[in-house]
DNA sequence: AGGCGTTTTCACAACGCTTTCCAGCCTGTT
DNA sequence: AACAGGCTGGAAAGCGTTGTGAAAACGCCT
């Protein structure tokens, strides 16, 4: 069978039945249809203008190449190159032609070998972290929507993979040595993250969604949980409310730190110090949140507005009232943090601060860019407010 | 500077740093070292051996490629080739040879070039749906993770890129015109999806997790929702329950006729047919599954309890029942559909039909590659049952 | 030692692009 | 008329693989 074509040694089975189409619709042999599609030398160069329009009207795109372009414009494959790229003065006139050609064959680069020849993958690496099935993580999922969507604009695409918790940093070797991708997109960091110290160790370029310790520097966005919170405890003291709890993290986690501080701030602002018993600490679920919340509300003198430092405390907060039958925003106010959207799906709505996630994702691929090119911006350590969504938890009116 | 290397034309920057420590290092000159670690002909042998091995102490990965594994097991790059992908037959003593080197220079192919080679990119695009500002689809991002999890297993990775509403297709187009992905994965499909249709036309691979209409014969996973339905309302019947009314999707909807056709069977199974009022409808969101349920609780005769066909709704119509004090699972039931993460959290628990979105993603890769190999299997349109999870809402005893 | 069939290995083209270097060509100047 | 110098375009090398066709090595028999 594929003798026929003395040619068809590496031509692939679905290549050829195109070209026996091509060929018979445009009256020529095949031998003939597949020198003049792949640009090599031909009896009669009219046949090839002929057999390649035939192609293009058949809808045949047909792995177009920079050759064939070349071959219709009448140049050579540099010159369409030097077009595409505008990587070399061209004349307008021949400039025309090529672009006319591209247009006609509607002709897109192989970005394989562009990536080849660059050794650019055009590919930023993101890892999922493990999650286990039941929980689930609205906010970084957002992010990586907003992430690709903001590497588009500037030609790159994210490239998604699990990653395990047992041997954190596997996949990133493998994916730089195999040069898959040009570098790394992190989220959900931790103070000793040991991606981050192997990613800077090897020298491979990335960029963060969130900080760790002071000693590495490296270029990251992060919110500024301390500003968050001293908002969200600004707006119940607007609230009139003096008897403010919070329920936060176990003490060392950066961004944990960082929002008690905003509440230790915020009060001290308004000249009150919290009793000893209103500042609580709990694991980030919504169980331990719950328990927290009844060991506030049984103090002698329990508290009236109750800050959480993630909206999935809230929730066990406010199962807690509930349970009570105490009035959300009215007996208790209670706020979060993240804006999940459940937050806005709850009766009473859940007051919280809303991290502006598109532009986050949008900075961490600015940061990423600039690593790539290697030279990074002054400031390449940024914090974003987060905004704060006022809803009926906080205040009976909405 | 760089004069100092006549070679250094074409050679990166970052190279010539590298370069230069390996060459003091090893106590040669920059220009041997240079040679050596690019395998080309060399005065003295026994320098290359020397130099590869101080480079590879040194952790200097340098982009190792075929040509160096070949000059230090001393064979042709094809017999490289043939042992890594055991394409050819290779003798065992040449074959350890060769494992040996692939192995101190710690070796690994570039995918980019194999790519371009194979015109296969072993990558997967796969579009993220947009999504409103404040909207979450917790499902499908799971689904994304567990995807990429299941194209690793196959040496696939997963491309993910922003899908806009208006001219859906172009990215897909253009994702294939340029060799970037070998084909598709889609999700949230609708009965006359403009996606699949082009896909279709194109006759590029896709696999996709959704259905479309009966005509488009195309792999997919799906839900079974009337299995689904049919669960939820026999464990209700089971409860004690004879008067379940239904929130359901409007009519047209493939997946959400499928849903209601649960509830007809298991009613007819059990000899119940339910009065027409019984039967609603709303668009899948919080606030119209509300007035739905306001409708149906002030019937003469209001049900006892409530199937909404997604866990959004029954969000909707547990916040109306609160706000009713209606005790939620004693004097009404109430379940949903997809097992969000916020319904282990609510207070009592939702009651709902879990996906298992794991092993649907696993059999959409599994179809997807056996597109891409041309070899679609018998049963290339699978219906999974969901697995029915009870909870406080439906049973007072949890 | 020569011949022959069977492994085993190698050189080289090809994949589609970018980029360097160089050769014409055209002006304008001497 | 000769020639310097600026433009424009082309030939070819190279990016790192895989696969083909052919040569080399080997073993066995006469």
């Amino acid at each position: 069978m594929k003798q026929e074509l003395n040619v068809s040694r590496g031509i692939k089975d679905s290549l050829m039945a195109t070209l026996r189409d091509v060929a018979e619709h445009a009256g020529v042999p095949i031998l003939e249809a597949y020198h003049a599609l792949r640009g090599k030398a031909m009896a009669d160069d009219k046949n090839r203008e002929a057999v390649i329009q035939v192609a293009a009207e058949l809808g045949y795109t047909l792995n177009v190449t920079i050759k064939d372009v070349a071959a219709l414009a009448n140049v050579s494959i540099a010159t369409v190159s030097y077009v595409l790229n505008d990587s070399h003065p061209v004349s307008p006139a021949t400039k025309r032609t090529v672009l006319e050609a591209v247009d006609s064959l509607d002709y897109r680069p192989n970005v394989t070998a562009r990536s080849l020849q660059a050794s650019r993958s055009r590919l930023i690496g993101y890892g999922w972290h493990q999650i286990k099935p039941g929980q689930s993580a609205p906010l970084l999922d957002r992010f990586t929507y907003w992430m690709a969507q903001a590497a588009e604009a500037s030609g790159y695409h994210v490239l998604t993979f699990s990653n395990p918790d047992d041997h954190p940093t596997a996949m990133y070797r493998e994916l730089i040595k195999t040069n898959r991708v040009d570098g790394f997109v992190l989220a959900h960091t931790n103070r000793n993250d040991a991606r981050i110290r192997y990613l800077l160790d090897a020298g491979i370029p990335f960029a963060a969604f969130g900080r760790a310790n002071d000693r590495w520097r490296f270029p990251y966005v992060d919110i500024d949980g301390r500003i968050g919170i001293d908002l969200a405890t600004q707006h119940l003291l607007e609230m009139g409310h003096s008897q403010i709890a919070i329920v936060g993290w176990p003490e060392g986690s950066l961004s944990g730190d960082g929002r008690m501080q905003g509440y230790f701030d915020a009060l001290d602002e308004a000249g009150i110090t919290p009793p000893r018993e209103y500042i609580t600490r709990a694991e980030n679920t919504s169980s331990d949140a719950y328990r927290a919340a009844a060991a506030l509300m049984r103090l002698p003198s329990p508290p009236t507005a109750i800050i959480c430092v993630s909206d999935l405390m809230a929730l066990g907060v406010m199962n807690y009232l509930n349970q009570q039958g105490l009035k959300i925003g009215e007996d208790v106010a209670v706020t979060g943090f993240d804006d999940d959207p459940v937050s806005d799906l709850l009766h009473p709505g859940l007051t919280t601060l809303r991290q502006p996630i598109d532009q986050i994702a949008a900075q961490v691929i600015d940061l990423f860019l600039a690593e790539l090119d290697g030279n990074r911006p002054k400031d390449y350590q940024i914090l974003l407010a987060p905004e704060l969504i006022v809803r009926g938890s906080s205040d009976p009116r909405r």
